[in-house]
RNA sequence: GGGGAAUUAGCUCAGUUGGUCAGAGCACCUGCCUUGCACGCAGGGGGUCAAGGGUUCGACUCCCUUAUUCUCCA
């Protein structure tokens, strides 16, 4: 056991005191320690202690976020990747928002489930198996622990006929060794708990978990912990989970051993922190007190008060947590994706504040600087990134308390009218709509409906919420078939660094059908192909056998395994194969490649060293390039750091490429290793100059062949974060050429010999001076115009009856002189006729006295009269207008509303 | 990836089965009043109603396409 050789004898000292001091319920060993204590253990087992692997997963379409310390280490027991050490353990990060086991709708109202959490576990690839991982977790517990044995209860597996696996007799054995009346402790679970799978199919096994009773001794006696282990109990609860992954499930559902034999277990940190402090809740103890204290100064509602505020408060804390180490791993909120899961957590904690503690302002990042100081020690992405964690989770506050402002103001209007129709249910299709399209939560519309005495039709909210989700699922849909294998050759060697073209052979095949859509993904011995990761768009190209060719679309990677994607299967899949990467693009990307790393090191020289990468895309036409930065770049910001890139360009450094070199190696070299990136434990370093990254992207052999740089937009995506977006060589020659040529053309157009700026600003100064003068000659011609017709007016039936033909192809003339003329006279019908184009136009106007007075509508008239135009038309009382194919008839159908009025 | 919504003045937004309807507040300009924490009063400039098609006598309003943004689902 490795204990701190300065203190030799505390560590010993505090076991005896737990065990003295856990009846009495007032341990405190603080959850960093509980954290140290763990590590020591295992190493002291002969582990490798690894960090945690980000909690945002990339390169994983199956998965978002890690769910479970197994993930990092997936590759090795799929068989793609060799363990560098066969025992090792960790604590690691995890985000669980949806599944079987957790919803993220009930995070909060119990005191022990959680969105963000840490796992504790160790892990055995083809090492120790049973034996080992129950002897060392009952030491752990019990020995270093002090968690007394009559609290604790085992699980395991009680076998299935179905899948051809029986009773887990190993592992009772081992668990009958550690209790002392093992009938009493060990129990028997089902295929639903004690039966661990990674997947649909793949590598699986039985467990055996292990459950701690935290009731109180009064508790105890009444009833057995044994008939509440598993069943929901928040104070009889599972800690750990060791799972022993010995067979694998193929797609047609059979099991099948595996050659190597794994173990994987994983311990809740904050339930064995609950256990170890003494609690009743994980909430309670350090790792969430210490925020939710500072929620409560900040909101002025204590914790233990009332349950509505304790769920709020419990809620917050969670969700600050779940979303600040996200946001440190490099994703932030969005609207689609993993940035949505976050998004929606952080306004569930938004939602909450504001329902239930009544803060109708940003808070949240406020408590960002405290949950640092809470785990910033093990976890420095978190302290060295709350500044920008803070900025951001402020934005996306600000930006949803908008939303529930613009959410209240539509509800308000729909209870109006609700009233006035005197019903007092609101239709679940409009609360759906609410919600769906503006993102109005559907508690807070019921919670606005009980005000005012009114509810929601919450049946018909949830079958619409169906439909929707029915709709999604229809459409996403992937089958993904088993790989058939050809050579049992395991992993792909990649030799696209060398070469673009190479002698390959197929392992393995498989058919993936995405929305009906099938995909036929190929892995070979070695290739070529550069698979799509670190930003860089995956090749293209083509393999060619004696008879065949077959285009590949694509090249992905997925748990350490480079996949193809092809038009079709080869026909003869046991061949060699010539594989041929799209030379061109290829070459095109890696100018793009190496030109984000040259932007990278100028952003840095120019703006200052808290510029760092927050992602990239790199494709052959274009690149992308996410930094942190504070403020929008100027002009000269942007200009500096182009002019710099292009130096490096012309300067023609050389690429300097090591493999293999040790993490600390290479960090000593300059080179910046990013949070929420995972790393091998041997990077690859590429070093154009002064210019170092870990990077395993393709790059061009000198800068000289990037041959230009052009930054074509800079903008911000998030707080905080900006973007750039760029061209180089031949697609920056016709970006440039482009805009050259807009400006010769309009040069040319302006005939300008001078500055083309400055004929600009004339040409509107005197286009905007031209309208006004139009504007007035109109208006004048319209007064002439005007007086002419009404000179020519006769009396028909007492009523003045002005008409006439125009020349005019401005319908809003027409419309001005009949409006002035309204304005200006009672008792007036004006009927004015117009060419344009070939087409006739109508307008007919009546005096407003003479249309209250006298029943004279201009909409009767105009349809009178239309058919001589061979037209329709409308309107209102007062104006109408219409218009038809014959012009000729205008003089016809002038005379007949002069008709029409003689009979009115 | 799939649904829905939005885009109107520099900003925040109104705009009622398609017809004097292109508006408000803030900001800006001019003048007056005189200074007290968003001073007040009077007047004024500013909009291709996101872009492009279509339907119609007539489109900010209806339909289609595109762009951008928001939002929900996976």
């Amino acid at each position: 056991m490795v204990i701190d050789k300065s203190k030799p004898n505390k560590l010993i000292l505090q076991t005896k005191i737990q065990v003295y001091l856990h009846n009495t319920m007032v341990i405190k060993m603080k959850a960093q320690e509980l954290r140290q204590l763990f590590f020591e253990f295992f190493r002291s087992k002969g582990h490798n202690i690894v960090s945690s692997a980000p909690m945002v997963v990339k390169n994983d379409p199956t998965l978002m976020f890690t769910n479970a310390g197994m993930n990092q280490f997936k590759d090795i027991f799929l068989g793609n990747r060799q363990p560098l050490n066969k025992r090792v353990a960790n604590s690691q990060k995890c985000l669980r928002v949806s599944g079987k086991h957790n919803d993220l709708e009930e995070v909060g109202h119990d005191t022990y489930h959680h969105t963000m959490f840490e796992m504790l576990g160790n892990w055995s690839f083809g090492d120790y198996f049973k034996k080992e991982a129950i002897e060392w977790g009952w030491e752990f517990l019990v020995k270093r622990l002090g968690i007394p044995e009559d609290r604790l209860y085992a699980t395991i597996f009680e076998g299935n006929k179905e899948d051809n696996v029986p009773r887990d007799n190993e592992a009772y054995s081992y668990w009958g060794k550690c209790f002392s009346n093992p009938e009493e402790r060990i129990l028997e679970g089902s295929k639903k708990d004690n039966f661990w799978e990674m997947g649909e199919t793949g590598p699986c096994g039985p467990c055996s978990e292990i459950h701690v009773d935290m009731r109180d001794d009064k508790e105890r006696k009444k009833i057995s912990g044994k008939e509440l282990v598993n069943k929901g109990h928040p104070h009889v609860i599972e800690i750990w989970n060791l799972v022993f992954i010995q067979y694998n499930r193929r797609s047609d559902g059979v099991l099948e051993q595996l050659p190597l034999k794994h173990v994987d277990t994983g311990m809740g940190f904050e339930r064995l922190c609950m256990v170890v402090q003494g609690k009743k809740s994980n909430y309670d103890t350090d790792i969430f007190q210490s925020v939710i204290k500072e929620i409560s100064a900040i909101t002025g509602k204590a914790y233990g008060v009332n349950e509505k505020w304790d769920i709020a408060l419990r809620v917050i804390a969670d969700h600050l947590r779940a979303v600040s180490f996200s946001i440190a791993d490099g994703q932030l909120p969005s609207n689609n994706k993993a940035g949505y899961v976050i998004r929606r957590i952080l306004r569930r904690a938004v939602r909450y504040g504001y329902n239930c503690l009544g803060i109708e302002e940003p808070f949240i990042y406020k408590l960002v600087p405290v949950l640092a100081r809470t785990m910033g020690n093990q976890y420095p992405e978190l302290q060295t990134g709350k500044e920008q964690i803070a900025k951001i989770v402020f934005a996306e506050e600000t930006a949803f308390l908008k939303t529930l402002g613009k959410g209240l103001k539509m509800i308000e209007r729909m209870i109006t009218d609700l009233r006035k129709e005197h019903k007092n249910v609101l239709a679940g299709k409009v609360a759906f709509e609410m919600y769906d399209t503006f993102g109005f939560p559907v508690d807070l519309t019921q919670l606005i409906l009980k005000e005012n005495d009114m509810h929601l039709d919450f049946n018909g909210f949830e079958d619409e919420m169906k439909n929707q989700k029915d709709r999604s699922r229809d459409d996403a849909t992937v089958e993904t078939g088993d790989w058939s294998v050809i050579k049992d050759i395991e992993g792909t060697e990649f030799t696209g660094y060398e070469k673009t073209e190479d002698e390959v052979l197929i392992t393995k095949y498989r058919n993936v059908k995405v929305k009906g859509k099938m995909s036929c993904q190929l892995v070979f011995n070695k290739t070529p192909f550069y698979a799509e990761s670190g930003g860089q768009t995956g090749d293209t190209g083509q393999i060619t056998s004696e008879n065949e060719k077959i285009a590949i679309t694509d090249t992905i990677k997925e748990n350490n395994l480079i996949i193809h994607i092809a038009k079709k299967f080869p026909s003869d899949l046991s061949v060699v194969f010539s594989a041929k990467v799209d030379l061109e693009k290829r070459i095109m990307t890696a100018n793009n490649h190496s030109a984000t790393h040259l932007i990278h090191f100028a952003l840095r020289s120019i703006l200052g060293k808290h510029v760092e990468q927050k992602g990239s895309l790199v494709t052959p036409d274009r690149l992308r390039f996410d930094f942190s930065h504070f403020s929008k770049l100027s002009k000269e910001e942007l200009s500096k750091v182009e002019a710099l890139v292009n130096r490096m360009v012309r300067e023609n450094h050389s690429a300097k490429v090591t493999i293999g070199v040790s993490m600390e190696k290479a960090l000593s070299m300059g080179a910046m290793a990013l949070f929420g990136e995972k790393y091998g434990d041997m990077v690859r370093v590429v070093e154009f100059g002064k210019s170092v990254e870990l990077c395993g992207g393709t790059h061009v052999d000198a800068t000289g062949s990037i041959g230009i740089v052009k930054i074509v937009s800079e903008g911000a995506i998030a707080a905080g974060i900006r973007r750039i977006e760029a061209v180089t060589a031949s697609k920056a020659e016709e970006y440039i050429n482009e805009k050259l040529n807009t400006v010769d053309e309009t040069a040319s157009l302006l005939k300008s010999t001078g500055s083309i700026k400055e004929s600009v600003e004339k040409l509107i100064a005197e286009n905007s001076s031209m309208k006004k003068t139009i504007e007035k000659f109109q208006a004048q011609s319209a007064t002439i115009m005007l007086k002419d017709l009404v000179e020519k007016a006769v009396i028909i039936n007492n009523i003045r009856f002005v008409s006439g033909q125009l020349e005019t192809d401005s319908s809003d003339l027409l419309k001005n002189i009949a409006n002035h003329i309204r304005n200006s006279s009672d008792n007036t019908v004006l009927v004015i006729g117009s060419e344009t184009r070939g087409k006739a136009n109508i307008l007919v106007m009546v005096s407003e006295n003479l249309v209250r007075e006298r029943n004279i509508n201009a909409t009767t008239i105009i349809k009178e009269i239309a058919g001589e135009i061979n037209g329709s038309g409308g309107g209102q009382p007062f104006l109408a207008t219409a218009g038809g194919k014959n012009p000729a008839g205008i003089p016809r159908a002038l005379a007949k509303a002069a008709d029409f009025l003689q009979k009115s």
